[in-house]
DNA sequence: GAACGCACTTGATCTGAATCAAGCTTGTCA
DNA sequence: TGACAAGCTTGATTCAGATCAAGTGCGTTC
């Protein structure tokens, strides 16, 4: 759906990332490359406030003059990192995750193509959580300070970065509600049902769907571990809401999944 | 320490709230009150941005023209009400919750002086939230549309504004990793240290406090039952970690409480 | 194609916190 | 003054999910 960039052209990058890590692509947009610009990408309505005129998607289209191509298992920030960006999700799929170091992780989201990462670096010039490619992916950088720059220019913009920071705020007070007060299988089919309306949103199946992550992953962002993951995905199956094979999942019954999430919401 | 204003003028308020709820009193600044600008706010510090000129303080002298006065128990917004306004709190004590209607209650905050309540609202132009006065207290109503205005122009205000919602954002981070990760008494003195460091910043006393939540309010924000955080602070207690007359609670050894938090940390 | 590791499943057991239950303290109101 | 409710503590019991343990299937590597 959404084709990464051909001829892209790998190139020495970020200093801060650890020794253990790979290095992620870093390439400037347009040398070899097609002129993509925000004013005509087709996450825009993700991304981008709507009703821009033509000025102003000229200026938009100032935003993002760097791509970057993060590999499977690499990290695109980490925890302490200089912040400097704001990234949006071109193609791929990323998992955030903070902890004590040598400690617990904990995940605290899935972001996926049109979702926005980094914003917890705002309050502190640092980053304060990692985020990891759960795929080969590719982002749009885009520096922040050219986002404040075009916000104090057009209001539609400036409204818009506020709602995607509202937005995080009120789905971590989703994933508190969650994680405070529903038992493992709420949870779960909780988050089969959040996947699927975001992936179907984006134009795909609202009955299939491939996990990016494992079950230990989903354990960590749900406060269950692997096993109870793993058990509820098996009970799921036993009664036919669901049919898992490995991490492809089509869901047969999403009202009861529904039922089961509400359940929780009435108990 | 923060004095209410004296003579105030009560004041018939908001339709929108539920006919269960008291109104809460409404009233403009300037009328038989002291003046009271931001910029000799007591309080500045935590709300406003540093380091303004003379013109930018005269500027934001313009943003608050109406003090709310919210009575202990009193709403000060709920969930699906319209968002017009950010709030400040003055003087007082709140909790936040999001909560299924007739179902469970999640307590997702503890508000106190200086602090900014309402920023779940800005993404769909409605609150998701209820915000609920713990005493009574007094806010600072901050028209949205002037705060975004003032940001256009003030580039200091701006980033200052997205300072304080990327640090929601990383509070919440911090909770979804203590709900997901941390057991009861982990729970619980990582509650206390993190009440006391946010005393202890508006002058308050580093090892004194006084709970302004019920048990089951700290249950709810913790994920925990009520009987579960009444334990805890007994057993904390007879290990000679704290004091605890009723809400009254003295912190004796703030090291080892932060040993417990430190635990889960690495466990 | 044998050997290895990784991700996952499933069963057995354990345990931390929930639940159920009783009683205590304090403040309020008839 | 006594009755009542709200908020809290503490004990006994239960249970959901963690932990421990033993496999299975699959892709990768040499």
């Amino acid at each position: 759906m959404f084709d990464p960039l051909p001829n892209a052209l790998p190139n020495a990058a970020a200093a801060l990332t650890p020794s253990t890590t790979r290095i992620a692509t870093v390439y400037p947009i347009n040398s070899h490359n097609i002129k993509v610009a925000c004013s005509n990408c087709n996450l825009r309505e993700l991304c981008m406030p709507v009703g821009l005129n033509r000025e102003e998607l000229d200026q938009i289209d100032t935003l993002v003059n760097l791509r970057r191509k993060v590999k499977k298992g690499d990290l695109l920030f980490h925890n302490g990192e200089r912040f400097n960006s704001l990234f949006a999700i071109r193609t791929g799929f990323f998992k955030s995750s903070v902890g004590s170091a040598e400690g617990h992780e904990q995940v605290t989201g899935f972001q996926m193509a049109g979702e926005v990462l980094g914003l917890d670096g705002i309050s502190s010039d640092h980053h304060t959580c990692d985020a990891i490619a759960l795929e080969d992916s590719e982002v749009c950088v885009m520096p922040f300070d050219r986002i404040e720059e075009l916000a104090r220019d057009i209001a539609s913009m400036q409204r818009h970065v506020h709602k995607i920071m509202s937005r995080e705020i009120v789905r971590e007070n989703g994933i508190m509600l969650l994680l405070g007060s529903m038992r493992a299988e709420e949870r779960m089919a909780a988050f089969l049902l959040n996947l699927v309306d975001r992936l179907q949103a984006r134009g795909f199946s609202q009955s299939e769907l491939v996990l990016r992550m494992s079950r230990a992953e989903i354990g960590s962002y749900l406060g269950l571990k692997l096993e109870t993951v793993s058990r509820a995905f098996s009970k799921f199956a036993e009664d036919g809401l669901i049919e898992v094979d490995k991490r492809n999942i089509r869901i047969l019954r999403s009202d009861l999944l529904r039922e089961i999430v509400g359940r929780a919401e009435c108990g």
